[in-house]
DNA sequence: ATACTTAATCGTAATATTGCAATAATACAA
DNA sequence: TTGTATTATTGCAATATTACGATTAAGTAT
């Protein structure tokens, strides 16, 4: 079917996963890992930095905003975007609660 | 066209995408929580546990396993699953990498 | 051997994702 | 206004994902 059954899961769980979905393609993650090292970015820039078609990153520029990883301002004809840094310390809150409970100890599986 | 570039982006990126992929979805964050709370694992308890088919989480263990989040023994008719805690602690590295450029700079999008 | 239990695999339907060409929309410049 | 630059949207093709019924495989029990 394609379709996630939502329903049957935690809040929680549909935070990490949905959070975790966005990160999972490369393409993102290279456009977060450039615009965490240059602070702010037009996306010409990464059209030409990432190997991508323009409608292609603006499609992936979008998703990231979605959930809050990245901002945008306008600025005459280009779009500036930015890490939203308070979203970004979040998700890595959010993420690093699935291994809180991590631990040593062997388990059955040896 | 569905398939996403990987040869134009770097093995890291790839990697942090790969993984972050298999932790997109609920049911799979469902699964690790559960063998992380009980730490070992009869896959038909998931089946019980979760609200989704027997071949349906079959498939997530078997995605689970690709990336090396769990691993699983046979014991008898059943299949013992829990979560590889060597792979499990390098995975929350890699993850953990991607905010280590982080700050709190303000930025053009103020 | 036969029946039962458990988990993996196969096949398939429904839906989602990725990528891009074409086009639209918006802001600025001459 | 007309042109130019930049980004968003639309539409579509190719592929991937999700879910599950049916079946298979492999072990256990009778």
């Amino acid at each position: 079917m394609g379709v996630t059954k939502s329903e049957i899961f935690t809040d929680e769980q549909n935070t990490i996963a949905k959070i975790a979905k966005v990160l999972g393609h490369p393409a993102r993650i290279a456009i977060i890992q450039h615009l965490l090292k240059i602070e702010s970015c037009i996306c010409g820039d990464l059209v030409n930095e990432i190997g991508l078609a323009q409608p292609t990153i603006s499609q992936h520029l979008k998703e990231l905003k979605n959930v809050g990883i990245i901002k945008g301002n306008i600025e005459g004809t280009s779009v500036c975007y930015c890490i939203d840094n308070n979203n970004w310390k979040t998700i890595q809150t959010t993420l690093l609660s699935l291994f809180s409970s991590s631990n040593n100890t062997e388990n059955c599986c040896g």
